[in-house]
RNA sequence: GGCGGUAUCGUCUAGGGGACUAGGACGGGGCCCUCUCAAGGCCCAAACACGGGUUCGAAUCCCGUUACCGCUACCA
């Protein structure tokens, strides 16, 4: 096999980078890092009405954001008309492609009248029959035609990376001859498309499901035009939970929703990796390091797969405990400044606090955005109480008021404000008191923090420290009195 | 309608003729740990679409049926 793999992922600029599209992407820049070559981008923007700058714009964001970086220059397939077009002369003059004079009417009716009887439609060719003096005559009289593919006999097979032989006989490959040229001069897809891998060198195409009734027009174009011709892999499609084709109707579908939600890259990526592919063991949560070293066209799979977030969320939440405090720190960091919590020189100004806290908050979040929810309590001044703990957990005021008096009593004769002496403290105020420790904890987990979930109590002391602490269970015995 | 593709627990999948009483993971249920919530550990429920072959033997190979998906444009 000659050359370096050549890959290249190419999306129309008609939207934001979906989750499918980025599956694509991956999987192609994943065969890249694997096994060596070029990981290419182009962009398909030959349909003007629906391109946009920022579409195009959202893809790069996706693409790195997810760390999928491509080699070269991105192609816009736009700026390859005249390359397009000289490749349908080429065929022109091979007698490959034919020009043809058919009105779109005459076709809609013919289309019509086929489809009254029953049948498929194809074009009956009867511009092919035209001789070579009527076509001059029409053109120099600028009547305006199409350039169509002259379709041969027998039948096209190649061999799919990931499904193994297709076969299609040529004469149900779409409506016939199909067309590559439009009346304006501008191609049609699936020229373009070959005209530019070609030129491109691309030497494995890997790409949506969704292509491979395409796939045998193209090897034709390859062909006709005397190219050799690449490998082809089709990838399944990625599902909403209701079998269909992923859709804004089933949520989030764009990677930059998820990079919104608080999910962390590698996770997207590990996540997105294991939709269509498995290592073969029974690993899951891999760096992308891993997964590049596992991965393997052989552990492609066939079918359709069905997109889960409660999976991708639990994934987040593990790829979470992997980092660092340090490595986690900017993204929560950007998610607190965001929700005025605190300034990045706050932050920085108490570092060891701050990577203290991310390291007690990763390990029961699954998102940064939990991380940043859950980290409230310990940033702001001021707290509220969540109504339905203060029903459950102070539900006898008088009683709750003066347990928390006595256990602002004891803490503040604490020896040190340290975890280990702080349960001592704790501890020996249950005893004495003939109740359960966690008779004690709960409310005072209310009244330090407005909520019944935390981090262990003692770490919440020692994160709030000696004044803070004592001043929430000042103020929540004030929010009780006020109560009662 | 025609053509193409796909078919293992609710979901992602392992499996490529005997190792399958079908394995792992998410989610669900239970237990343990425990100051709450997570995390972690243990356990449970849960699948080879159906029908024919081939074979001593089929989740695995072949054919058919069914279901689902895709394509069937002067869209990409």
């Amino acid at each position: 096999m000659p050359g370096p793999n050549r890959l290249r992922f190419a999306p129309s600029p008609t939207g934001y980078l979906h989750v499918g599209g980025a599956r694509t992407a991956l999987f192609n820049w994943l065969f890249v890092q694997r096994y060596g070559g070029q990981f290419l981008l182009r962009i398909e923007d030959t349909d003007k009405a629906r391109s946009t700058e920022a579409s195009t714009r959202a893809i790069f964001e996706g693409l790195e954001w997810l760390g999928l970086e491509w080699d070269e220059e991105v192609v816009h397939q736009g700026a390859n008309l005249e390359r397009h077009r000289t490749d349908v002369q080429r065929l022109l003059d091979a007698g490959k492609a034919y020009r043809c004079f058919c009105t779109q009417a005459e076709i809609d009716e013919q289309r019509k009248a086929a489809e009254a009887r029953g049948e498929a439609f194809r074009y009956d060719r009867r511009c092919a029959r035209l001789s070579a003096d009527e076509v001059a005559r029409r053109v120099a009289s600028d009547m305006p035609f199409v350039v169509r593919f002259a379709m041969p006999e027998g039948e096209t097979t190649w061999d799919d990376l990931v499904h193994g032989p297709i076969t299609f006989p040529n004469k149900d490959i779409g409506e016939g001859d199909f067309i590559i040229l439009r009346s304006d001069g501008t191609p049609i897809y699936n020229l373009a498309v070959v005209s530019d891998d070609i030129a491109m060198r691309i030497t494995l195409v890997m790409r949506g499901d969704d292509h491979v009734s395409n796939t045998p027009k193209q090897i034709l174009l390859y062909e006709a035009l005397g190219e050799a011709l690449p490998q082809f892999a089709h990838l399944p499609n990625v599902n909403g939970p209701d079998g269909k084709k992923l859709s804004k109707r089933h949520g989030a579908t764009a990677v930059g929703d998820y990079q919104h939600m608080g999910i962390l890259p590698q996770a997207m990526v590990n996540f997105l990796a294991l939709l269509g592919w498995a290592p073969g063991g029974d690993i899951e949560v891999m760096t992308v390091p891993e997964i590049i070293e596992r991965f393997s066209v052989d552990g492609l799979s066939k079918n359709a797969a069905v997109f889960d977030l409660k999976k991708l969320e639990w994934m987040n939440g593990q790829h979470l405990s992997l980092l660092s405090a340090a490595e986690l720190a900017p993204l929560v960091t950007r998610g607190v400044v965001a929700a005025g919590l605190a300034t990045e020189a706050e932050l920085a100004s108490r570092r060891d606090w701050y990577f203290a806290l991310i390291d007690l908050l990763k390990v029961r979040a699954r998102t940064t955005d939990d991380m940043v929810r859950q980290a409230i309590p310990y940033l702001r001044d001021d707290i509220d109480y969540d109504a339905d703990a203060v029903a459950k957990t102070w539900k006898d005021r008088a009683g709750a008021q003066e347990l928390l008096h006595a256990t602002r009593d004891a803490l503040a004769a604490a020896p040190s404000w340290e975890a280990q002496p702080l349960e001592d403290t704790l501890r020996t105020l249950a005893e004495a008191r003939g109740v359960g420790a966690g008779k004690i904890f709960q409310p005072l987990r209310l009244a330090l923090t407005g909520v019944t979930a935390s981090p262990g109590i003692f770490d919440v002391l020692v994160m709030l420290g000696r004044d803070r602490s004592l001043a929430r269970i000042a103020a929540a015995m004030r929010f009780l009195a006020e109560k009662s």
